[in-house]
Order: C-alpha cells, then structure tokens, then sequence
DNA sequence: CGTTGAGTTGATGGAACTCAAATAGCGTGG
DNA sequence: CCACGCTATTTGAGTTCCATCAACTCAACG
C-alpha cells in the first residue's frame, strides 16, 4: 500500500471550475471570495482533481504553491518528520480546507494523504493572494479561516491530553458529526472514511482500545456500530462523555 | 492567589516607546515592522506593562483589541472553557509573540496569566493592521508569525501524543532552552518560571511524575536540577530521548 | 475455498496516577 | 539575622488504565 507520487501538479481534470453546480458552492470560501470579488472565477484557476486511496495530496518538502478544498472523502495529514509510526495530526472533510497551515512556510511541512477516494480542488496559492490584496473583506475571512487552522489543533490537544481512552473516542465521534453537519453531508449515521488504526494514531490510543471503546460505547448504548458505520443513538450522553476530563464512569 | 483584573486597557506605564533602548529591539517584531515601514513609531501607540504573578494579561471572551510582545517574565496561556483543572496550552517567553491566536476572533478564546513578574509591551491590533496595509513585507511577515502559532501547537500535539513521561520533560526543557537562546536570554543554565504543576498541567502529566522525571534525568547526568534552576549538562543525550517514541530506556 | 486485511476479544505487564507523608525553599515578621 | 510558617517539591506504596501480545472472527476477493 502507500502509493508514492504527489498530486498537486499533475493529473488535474481539464474540466472547467463550475463551482455553480458543486454541492458545496455554499460553503466554499474561494468560491464565495470569487463572488465577493465580483471577478470572474477564471482568474483563480482552480483545478478540480480525483485522489484514490493511499495517493499523497502533498509531501512533506514539496513547495507551497496551493491549498485544496475537500469536495468529497477524507484526506488525513501526517508528520513523517520522526519516529516510525504514522502520526495523524488532522482527518479534512468535504467542505473543509487543507493545508492552510503550510502558507507561511516554503515547503510543506506535513504530508496529506487520501484515507479513502476523494475529490477536491485545487486553489493557486499565488493567484489568491491577489484576489485578497483586491479584497480587504476577502482577506480578513482568510486570516480568519488560517487562525482557526491554530485553533483545531489546539483542540485536539485538549482532546488528547486531559481525557483517557473512551472520552477521546468519543469526543472524536462527536467534532466528525459535527463538522459533517455543518456542511451538511451527515444524517444520525455516519460513514467512517479511516481505518480503526488510523483514529488510533489520531488519537493517541492503539487500534485495539479504539475498538474496545467503540464496543463500550455501544454497548452503553450511546451508538451503534456496524464496521465503519456508526449511528448516534444517545447524543447527550455522549457530549457528557466527551467532556468528561479522565474520571467518571 | 489568581487575581482577577484583565490588564489590557489599563494600568500602562505612561513611558513612551523607547524601543531602541530595548534589550529586543533586535527580536521584536513589531519594532521591525516599524522600520520596514519607514514611520514614526508612535503610530503604533506601543505601551509597556508590567504584570504581578498571577495576574491575567487577557481573559477568555475579552475583546480582542491587541497583541503583546514579552519583554521579560514568563505568561501561560491557559483554556477555562472545560473541565476544573487549568489546561496550560503555551509558555510564552521574552521576545515572543502573545494572543496571536486569537486575532481570528472577536473576543478571546483563552485566558493568559502571568506565571511570574513580567513585563510586557502592548500593540494595538488595530494600528498594526494599518501598518501591515501599508507594507506587503510586514504583512507576510506577520502572516507567517500566524501560521507559525499553529505550528507550535502540533508540536506540543507531538510531543504529549507520542512520547512517555520522561521524554515529554526532556522536550520541553530543550524546547524552553532553545527558545530562550533565540533571544539571546540563556546559557548552560535556565531559570523555570513555574511551577512543577504548572509543568504538568502543560505536558499532561501529575506533578510529582514531572519531579520524579527530572530526578531521573538528574541521576542519568543529563541536566542538574536545584529548585527552579535547571543546568544542561548533556545535551546529546537529552537530545536524543526527547526525540524517542515512548520506549527505549 | 483458501488467502488476506481489518476488526474484535482476552490475558498480562508496565507506566503513570492517586493518596499520603516527609523535606526543602522562600517570604515574613520578630 | 534568625525562626516561623507556608507552599512547592520530593519520595514512597498501592492502584488503574492502557499497551502489548496473541488468538480468533468476519468479509472481500481471486
């Protein structure tokens, strides 16, 4: 598994932007920018792209040229900086921007790669950051959108270090239907793009108390769980979890 | 202990700038951002403040209207929102930056608290977006800074997800001993400026697992530890289990 | 129908937490 | 300057949670 080459400059659909008929022209910021701009969408040359699974978005070192918008699947972002194992420091979404957090620096700091087939587009860092120099509206969004960048991973920091095995899984569960709702992709059931090993080396556990937690959860009836479907049964319950710091029962 | 008043907006020295007589002027900044933009610095309107242990420099749902350089002193940032136990997410040091984070936002999404007498300068948030309207060069300059506050907090994420206790200690004092060289303000020798608990509630561990940690870092003869002084004897070594992923010995 | 990879379940040990007690620093007032 | 008292820190003993190792189930696929 693994497959190896970068996707960000090669293998681009020709297909032209049409951001009118993608489902996600709602809640996608370049496209809103575009329109704020009143310009025509040509001028940002967003590429659409398919990435199978396994395939790299981007590696580390490879030069920041673009950020992508997720329009379908999940990309997971690793550091491969040390150590063996495969460190997840982030899952994006349909709806969501990848590597933002790489526009200050030259070269990607991290990899991202597909954890399941997905599409996204392609937005020219450069062609942007024209479009925001036209646009202070535009531009205080996108400092608001690269804050925000900061803020999930303090989140997940919060997440990882004061809660024990089953409030992490369970706060996990809760922020993917949550930020699925938000761009309105999810129902009660949830279809899990990641493998179990993968929610693992996100969450700082082993892939097997990941899967023992999904049993207890179940079996609390909090959720039900049929291999990578997961339906929200108790949703109260479960928020009371996520939020509990290493204690209670 | 803990006092309570926010000291944002009040209780400044009435000192004017004066920034060529800081001891980091080199590092700072804001101070080359004024440079850069060839003005007169009192645009910028920068107070200086100082701040008693256990004083709050801003509080979680303060407006944000500024940022703060530090001058000397150490602030811990800390997130109120959950749960009893304060969850420290940053030290920051002389020279750094402080609430970059939460420009994003309208009001704070977390609370600073003076871990011991500091000293600090005030920018206006709202001068210095002008500022960085004026000059392209700040404004990426300032753009990368932000970016950069996320990247601290993944390697925090690394640095508490992956390693043991002893580890986690080992990294955060090398991380604490590079940034103060940074700025020029250490040697072999550093003085913590909290607390063993403080310590903890920031790697995530208890704080006697965080004294037992550098007893044991002591008898290996990595560092030398008397009360809140911590002298590096070798750095190789430190090095070296700082960077291991919870195993070895 | 065997193979392969993901997921589940069980048994065991170790790392870190908890509770508890002893000690060392530090500021304060005599 | 010293004694006092407070807090921070260290150290010890027992417990808990999760990682580890290992066996097993299940579904997909040739």
């Amino acid at each position: 598994m693994a497959t190896e080459t970068t996707v960000g400059r090669h293998a681009p659909d020709p297909e032209p932007v049409g951001c009118t008929l993608c489902g996600l022209a709602r809640v996608c910021f370049p496209a809103r920018a575009v329109h704020d701009a009143a310009r025509p969408a040509a001028d940002l040359r967003i590429r659409r792209t398919r990435v199978p699974r396994g395939r790299a978005v981007y590696r580390m070192g490879d030069k920041v040229d673009a950020f992508f918008m997720i329009r379908s699947g999940c990309i997971k972002e690793i550091d491969e900086s040390v150590g063996r194992r495969a460190a997840v420091l982030h899952f994006a979404l349909p709806g969501e921007i990848l590597s933002l957090h790489n526009l200050g620096s030259l070269v990607c700091t991290t990899t991202s790669i597909a954890v399941e087939p997905s599409h996204l587009c392609i937005v020219p860092w450069s062609a942007f950051r024209h479009l925001c120099g036209e646009s202070p509206a535009v531009e205080s969004e996108f400092l608001r959108l690269i804050a925000q960048a900061g803020v999930a991973a303090r989140e997940l920091l919060l997440l990882i270090r004061d809660k024990d095995a089953l409030a992490r899984v369970a706060g996990f569960l809760q922020s993917l239907r949550r930020r699925l709702q938000i761009h309105g992709t999810a129902g009660r059931e949830v279809r899990l793009g990641m493998t179990r090993e993968e929610i693992a080396d996100y969450l700082g556990l082993r892939s097997e108390t990941v899967s023992r937690c999904f049993t207890e959860l179940a079996r609390r009836g909090l959720i039900q769980v049929r291999a990578k479907r997961v339906r929200f049964v108790d949703d109260a319950a479960l928020a009371r979890l996520g939020s509990a710091e290493s204690a209670s029962s």
